[in-house]
DNA sequence: AGCCGCTTGTGAACGCAGGCACAAAGTCGC
DNA sequence: GCGACTTTGTGCCTGCGTTCACAAGCGGCT
């Protein structure tokens, strides 16, 4: 995160970074409580809980932080100390109940309601998308989708019709649109973006390769695939100037790599 | 970085599994200067790729940190740092010539060269991905698409006929593929997986929402839709906490029991 | 030529995230 | 009921990445 780093930053996230307060304010358990869970630490809950749902559909009802960080593929200190800033909800010499942890992380990431997605620019991805009715994890459902081309208006998409992006306001509005994805063509995306926000959206998923301005009260995140691509590509080149020494030999080694390496914005990658 | 008096090759202080280099190799600079790059750097380098090609396009010859930087949505000084760990490429007084960093920021990503991409699994995402015949930013051309599905085999998709992933191994081998992105279900993620690695692939770009386990010398990357939607989620709800004082409380809608675990989440760019 | 202003490159400080190790806290067996 | 065992929660240290600030270097102007 997206790699991200996540992280770092993702690479890419609100430009200018409130630095909170430098006093906490006493201890306003609700606000602060939130505030102060790392970024990297709200990602990664997300990979708990699909590893927690995971269990749960197994029918197992405890679980150590031992065996969910592994499921996770992180490691148990830091999977107890991202738990730990959600509350505690552990019981020692036992574990972790996974019904009460399932419910406690969807309340922290806010999947105790809706919300609604509107995808603008119905392409290959957009449609790619759309298609995806019940997306993924459930809790977001696409309910609009938006583009300019004459020919894809009123044209139902996976069981959504297409709007043009002209009625982005009351659209949004109607549906009480929360998510808004960017899918547009790059020459797009700043404008179509400007519109989301007028229209109220306050969270973005940008799939288009340009940096976006932003309020800062709107929380953009990035996905690029090019960058992705070019990532991997860096590590290609930095492998092939390795040849010297230690070739190939290497066989599929299965066994656990318990290397913890490096992470990106959000992204896990495990080398 | 560390002005390592004796070559120390030994273990310092814990005693633990120090996750360094399993073989201390030697420190030759021009190699070590690459490996020095910080992922988080990395992941930039290719945004400011992307804004040098922009600015060549509109014929700028020479640019300063300031003005990439903007461009790129970061700090200065960042970037200038980030450029350093390439080299020396700037010139005081005037900036950086737009020409020359393109090509040393395309050699230090390795784009100097093609990538052949594979796609496995022609579904929604996939079939998108296929049909970014350009593929962003060029120079990581889609030469292969493997499937399970009988009716896909043969049927060819963006210009490229599906193959059975049985012939992974040929493939990958014949057309020298080396990055393999991963557009399956989660379910058959590290099947997959392991067959892309078996055939020699280094490097996979995972859209299914698993974590995949690999051998140390596979670099993996994960795109996750739920995730990012997660995030998004997190930071609504942060939101509204801090107006009012809500607790949990469902939702409106109380969202039928969703149907199990849907499939993976796509993502890519210039629909 | 010499000065001046602009921009790079980087040393150093800072802050955050990761990992270790241990005390606290609970369960299980006897 | 008590001790031994298990596992959580967290303080502390370490290392990385970001930011600041400034000296060094280069071009242009006089």
């Amino acid at each position: 995160m997206v790699a991200e780093p996540g992280q770092g930053d993702e690479v890419v996230t609100t430009p200018a970074e409130p630095p909170a307060v430098p006093h906490p304010a006493d201890e306003p358990a609700v606000r602060e409580r939130a505030r102060a869970i790392p970024e990297a630490a709200v990602a990664r809950l997300a990979i708990y809980l699909r590893a927690l749902t995971e269990l749960s559909e197994q029918g197992v009802g405890t679980v150590s932080s031992e065996e969910l960080s592994i499921a996770a593929g992180v490691n148990s200190a830091k999977l107890r100390k991202d738990l730990s800033y959600i509350g505690s909800y552990g019981t020692r010499g036992v574990g972790y109940d996974v019904g009460v942890l399932i419910g406690q992380v969807e309340r922290i990431l806010g999947l105790t309601r809706n919300h609604s997605v509107a995808v603008v620019g119905i392409g290959n991805l957009g449609h790619a998308l759309a298609n995806y009715n019940g997306f993924p994890g459930r809790g977001f459902p696409v309910t609009a989708l938006f583009d300019v081309d004459p020919d894809l208006i009123g044209v139902p998409v996976g069981g959504i019709p297409v709007d043009h992006i002209d009625d982005i306001p009351q659209v949004v509005a109607d549906r009480d649109i929360t998510i808004g994805v960017i899918a547009t063509p790059p020459s797009a995306a700043q404008e179509v973006c400007d519109r989301l926000v007028s229209a109220g959206v306050q969270c973005i998923l940008n799939f288009a390769p340009v940096v976006l301005q932003v309020p800062d009260h709107v929380e953009v995140r990035k996905v690029d695939l090019a960058v992705e691509m070019q990532i991997l590509s860096f590590h290609v080149a930095r492998r092939a100037d390795e040849g010297s020494t230690e070739s190939t030999a290497a066989g599929p080694d299965g066994a656990v790599n318990g290397t913890g390496m490096s992470e990106v914005d959000g992204m896990v990658m495990r080398p």
